[in-house]
RNA sequence: GGCCCCGUAGCUCAGCAGGAUAGAGCAACGGAUUCCUAAUCCGUAGGUCACAGGUUCAAAUCCUGUCGGGGUCACCA
């Protein structure tokens, strides 16, 4: 059953219809009003001015075909033109046990099932992530969860930086400090050690050590350079100790991300894109598309309608040394996805610094002039910059970051000594408070940066993100733990669920915020962003919090009510943990 | 200089496919616990929506310009 929102939309929109109006223009939301109103439409005044007509004039044509619409209950012209739509209890009640005993929350499917590829995380090896990185992991999971639960298939990749100038740095910093391991003989084929060089504290100290030095000192850097291109040439020591940098890296960010929740599909990287770059410099060669500049190859993606004076730079698909760029392996990883992945992917999102803006659209034009994956399937999906109190965005390289380990632990710190000054009953075990704190850590991360816009930069507030009261992650859990506990005592007390009452204020209110999930569903999927479902479930939250503090439930004397307030519970225990669901946080039984 | 993003309450941010009285959280102030978890709730105070024009019955929202901040602009990723 669809949210009442739209089915009025429906209904409105049919009789916008018969007045030989645009049906568009019939569509209902919740009122900002509520005073008022639960619903309201102002598709009235804009009719009007499309038909030359007084708006009052037309409200009331409408309302009269509409005020026999089952479940409304009231609907009256107000101010200009708007009408006012108050809805039935009965309606309230039956869409509120929808959302309780449907699989989905009272959310509704998409209507076509695409499949997606989402590229996000995107950690480098050898380097720590840092709170910059937060934002593309919980964004992109977040999104990977919101499209599968509206039915999509879905493919998430974490894309590893592991093919760059990076690399080279790494293996010029090993061999100094280890020279006389196999890797560095040009002769060896191999095989090499199964045992790893190298741990993740060894890859932490060497890549700051070779990245500053080949910073300030030139022949180092061209020492890196030429291994860089060794080893994407293929030199067997340096592919081997690749991986075990990739190997190492990625178990030691997998702790990270773990506690933050995120998991990919796929751990591919750069490096995968590899055994595609060669036939595809070669095709794109051998069609004209490409062509040398400079020494250089490009390809050229400016066109006729862009904006500016001056053009906008070509795609380097191979740079003057015969070194290919992250623009190339990108566009090889898309070759790649196209042919390899089953189901064949119809859409591709990339979950990026919006920094990186220029960089994809280059990518996705040099996509479509290729003929390898059609532009409109590529989005972009950029997000604002972590900025420090400077309204900067921090810096990878240089001092001052925070370590997104760092965060993580800290959360956890806040969280444990909450735990231990809230008034719990002493008898939860050590592993019962580890696990209620991991859970409120992640509550409090998750929700910190999913509430801001996805493209809005912010600042980081450490406070904000090791915060439990008002607007934060935690607060949703308490609702949802306090209803836990409500539901205990009744089936302890041998008291169930019945029939939906909806008779007061904050239970109309409730009834009504339920109904706007849908809607808050499709306009994260439809714009990509999470801070709509973040917004709606924290207002769930707030308006069970009113309910709550307005009546007795468990401990309601009437049977009847009690039945009904349980029910209502019910609904809002399955919506709030579904919502926390896609949002990727986890409720624990109790806090 | 070209292009992109941003400027809303003391602070951090929503709202911007135009609509009624611009909303939250934090901070401030005042209340609520013999009663289901006070990580809560209720209330008060706080805003020329950067500025100036324009379109419209109606502009925080759309258009133009100005000022201020950030980002970015072929061979690093």
């Amino acid at each position: 059953m669809a949210d009442i929102a739209s089915e009025l939309s429906v209904a409105f929109g049919q009789a916008f219809e018969a007045l030989g109006l645009d049906p568009k223009l019939g569509a209902v939301r919740r009122a900002d009003r509520p005073d008022l109103a639960d619903f309201q439409c102002n598709g009235a005044m804009a009719a009007a001015k499309q038909a030359r007509r007084n708006p009052r004039e037309i409200a009331t044509e409408l309302v009269e075909k509409l005020s026999d619409v089952d479940g409304i209950a009231d609907i009256t012209v107000a101010g200009p033109g708007f009408l006012n739509v108050k809805v039935t209890p009965e309606l309230l009640a039956q869409r509120t046990e929808t959302v309780r005993s449907s699989e989905m929350a009272g959310a509704d499917p998409s209507e076509e099932t695409r499949s997606i590829v989402i590229d996000f995380g995107g950690p480098n090896v050898a380097k720590p992530m840092h709170v910059g990185h937060l934002r593309s992991a919980v964004i992109g999971d977040t999104l990977k969860r919101l499209c599968r639960f509206l039915g999509h298939h879905v493919v998430g990749d974490a894309h590893l930086g592991d093919w760059g100038l990076q690399m080279g740095q790494l293996i010029v910093g090993l061999s100094e400090e280890q020279p006389d391991l196999p890797y560095f003989d040009a002769a060896n084929e191999g095989p090499f050690p199964a045992t790893s060089p190298v741990d993740i504290e060894d890859l932490a100290r060497l890549y700051p050590l070779a990245s500053g030095k080949s910073k300030s000192d030139e022949a180092y850097r061209e020492r890196c350079q030429k291994a860089t291109a060794e080893l994407q040439a293929g030199r067997a020591g340096y592919r081997a100790l690749l991986k075990h940098f990739i190997d190492v890296s990625v178990a030691a960010l997998k702790v990270d991300y773990d506690q933050l929740n995120v998991s990919f599909d796929l751990w591919k990287g750069e490096s995968d894109a590899d055994p595609f770059v060669a036939p595809m410099i070669e095709d794109l060669k051998s069609r004209g598309i490409a062509e040398e500049s400079d020494g250089a190859w490009i390809i050229r993606v400016a066109r006729e309608g862009d904006k500016g004076k001056t053009e906008m730079p070509p795609f380097i698909m191979v740079n003057s040394r015969g070194g290919v760029g992250y623009h190339t392996t990108d566009l090889a990883t898309i070759f790649d996805r196209v042919h390899n992945l089953a189901p064949k992917p119809d859409l591709m999102l990339y979950v990026v610094d919006q920094r990186q803006a220029l960089h994809f659209q280059q990518v996705f034009r040099a996509s479509e002039k290729a003929g390898y994956f059609p532009e409109d399937g590529l989005e972009h999906i950029g997000f604002g910059t972590v900025n420090g109190d400077d309204g900067k965005p921090f810096k990878t390289r240089d001092g001052g970051t925070v370590r997104l380990s760092d965060l993580n632990r800290m959360a956890l710190e806040e969280a444990e000594k909450k735990i231990a000054t809230a008034n719990l009953s002493a008898d939860l075990s050590a592993d019962e408070v580890r696990d209620i704190a991991l859970k409120v850590a992640l509550a409090a991360t998750r929700f910190s940066d999913l509430q801001n816009t996805r493209t809005t930069d912010y600042k980081f507030d450490l406070e904000r993100f090791t915060s439990f009261e008002g607007k934060t992650g935690p607060y949703l859990l308490y609702a949802a733990v306090r209803i836990k506990a409500l539901l205990r005592r009744a089936k302890a007390e041998g008291n169930a669920a019945g029939d939906i009452l909806i008779d007061s204020e904050s239970e109309r209110a409730l009834a009504l915020q339920m109904d706007a999930f849908n809607t808050a569903l499709e306009q994260s999927y439809a714009k990509r962003m999470p801070h709509f479902l973040c917004e709606h479930v924290y207002n769930l939250a707030q308006a069970f919090s009113g309910f709550y503090g307005a009546h007795p439930i468990a401990a309601e004397k009437d049977p009847a009510k009690r039945a009904s307030r349980l029910a209502l519970c019910e609904a809002v225990l399955n919506q709030l943990e579904t919502g926390l669901d896609v949002l990727g946080i986890k409720t624990p039984e109790r806090m």
